[in-house]
DNA sequence: GCTTAAACGAGACGGTACGTCGTGTCTTGCA
DNA sequence: TGCAAGACACGACGTACCGTCTCGTTTAAGC
């Protein structure tokens, strides 16, 4: 007993949802995201406005759904880090793929818009959190649990706070262009972090 | 000879400049980003327009050049950290103050429209990197360098990183929302960033 | 040979299309031409918008048939004008009564409608002669005849003409609000319709 | 002290408001009343569509100073009837161009869509009325006053109502196209307004 | 009485136009 | 001449309807 009655999702057409993600993504890179509109996204996937309208409440929400609809296609079970034995090595490969992606010319523009969306609506962040950075979370969280269990990182090591540490710099300096975002700065932060800002004791 | 002639700021009427910055930054705390628009700015300052365009060749450069004003205005000279000697006391100290701010609200809407600036405005990401965020990073350096002459930070550690590896997981956690910006998560991260994630030895 | 079928006129249901007609009618009254939306006839009548589509080829037919369920519905045979062989008091009668129905609020806006219909689609213009016109008109002249033959009108007069003379314009008045559409006015030009402009001899 | 300030017409740009009057009737020859939009004659007229929203309160006012601008252009002074001294054919010789001019395809559409704003808004009727009808009107009245005063029209005759009975009827016919339009239709309406209906007395 | 094909209600869809808002430019008149 | 005021061409907004097109659900004719 509602008003303002929902539309009835049986009733979607999935071929309509799908080409307006995609019309979204592909625009974002195209024009960028101060360009980005409802109706060239509506234009560009042959679709009337109303029909975005009808199912998405803002651009953001429509923004976050072109990456839901590309991060859950090729996925075949939950996200793995690799797991050598080697934390070091590992994390460095991974940090440096992060690297790797985030100056990929095709993700620059629609992950930057991601992360606009997401800075100014917090509901679009909780559902960022748990849909998309928790699963690569969980990931990350478990190679580090399997180098803790190997007695390689220190027992009461929070490993959420240690992901922080870990992923956060990267991130920043991609965002804010605070410096050139190379390999070289992905394995220095890895090796830092890893062995903390004090000197240590020789034999370790 | 008269064409695209750029406008005298020697005539430039200060108050109007003030006015207009002021405005912009109220504006974003009471209507948010995604409403601040010209002709609100405008309006509030009780300037035209077109004494907008005259000096400033977009909303950003507004944005950031409000920021600006306002840490220009009370400095009685550089920015420094505390230095007691304590380095693991003094990092925390300032990054709950970093915190505190960040959860400040009257500072949250305008540093997330400032942060959205930057991410899509490579010029302006430069401006910001050299004007707001070098000073601040220089007194960081500062102290980092004088706890490592003292012996407390690694030798070879390149104190830029370790400034990244110190603020950047408050910033994003901030601007992501990803988890509570408390001054316990600060305090964790300044304790993980100087130890590391390794184990130590006893005897550290 | 089963292109466009046309819809099985036995099938029809009765309920629907009296319903879709008197909400079209009332939705006129109340809202107006202007604001008069198929979408809006349908919500009314309780009806899908396509079972208007497939029995009317445009929303003009609609409100041109709403006036015809409402003048076949209560006719007991062919309309018929009073005839007391007082020719004079007839008009004035009839013509006072056809005021009086275009003063009538329920009617107004209606009644402009319609007439906005016709007077942009030839077809339908047709329609309302030969339908609801023409038999108004019959009795009409059926009045005159009888009191030509009486002598009481121009023996080579035509009487479509004479019609058109006596009502256009109290017609034209109501549509133009070229004035105030009263019984007097009514009065008045039946009375120069008879007698004519120029002035008549005394004795007549 | 007003609120919803009204633009200041000194600022007006003259220019714009000629190319949307002409805009507009041009369109409505072109495409017809019903495909009039307010976006086209913007397009049409290279003017912003706020532009016209600015200055014309509805869709009708601007058909309504569309036909003031027609008509006020080539004027010389008051319009003025034709006075032979002879009524009959001065009558008849205006209202057959008045019948000529409802039929020229250039002003049959547009003059239609003002007809209908006209019976749906009146405060535009009362415009009409006042600015397009009445100076029209006035010449009418004029020359019939003039045969009033040879002691050819009834002396104590309401020239206002022998206008209406002489042009109603030819407005009504082409409005409602219950009929053929012809000029031989203006001759017999002038020829039975003048005598009447009923039959006169040889030596007439 | 059971089947089956239609008309039906509901409403999603690709579109067009609406009337509003903001952009960045240009013009006018005041100081 | 710098400025406030604001008109302007332009483009996008979010909404309302258009007319078409599925969907299941009646419903009435024909087997």
């Amino acid at each position: 007993m509602m008003c303002g009655m929902a539309p009835d999702p049986n009733r979607r057409r999935e071929s309509s949802r799908r080409a307006i993600l995609t019309a979204a993504f592909d625009l974002l890179q195209e024009v960028g995201y101060a360009k980005l509109t409802i109706e060239g996204i509506a234009a560009r996937a042959g679709v009337g406005k109303q029909t975005i309208y009808r199912w998405w409440p803002s651009k953001g929400i429509v923004i976050f759904d072109a990456f839901l609809m590309l991060n859950e296609a090729p996925e075949g079970g939950p996200p793995l880090l690799p797991d050598t034995g080697d934390l070091h090595a590992d994390l460095t490969a991974v940090l440096r793929a992060t690297v790797v992606e985030l100056n990929d010319p095709r993700y620059d523009q629609p992950l930057r818009a991601l992360s606009t969306e997401i800075t100014h609506d917090p509901e679009l962040a909780a559902a960022y959190v748990e849909r998309l950075d928790k699963p690569m979370r969980q990931a990350k969280r478990q190679r580090l649990r399997s180098a803790q269990q190997a007695g390689q990182l220190a027992e009461d090591l929070d490993l959420d706070m240690a992901v922080d540490i870990i992923w956060a710099p990267v991130l920043n300096r991609w965002l804010q262009r605070s410096g050139p975002l190379t390999t070289e700065y992905a394995d220095s932060i890895v090796a830092i972090a890893l062995d903390g800002l004090r000197p240590r004791r020789p034999g370790d």
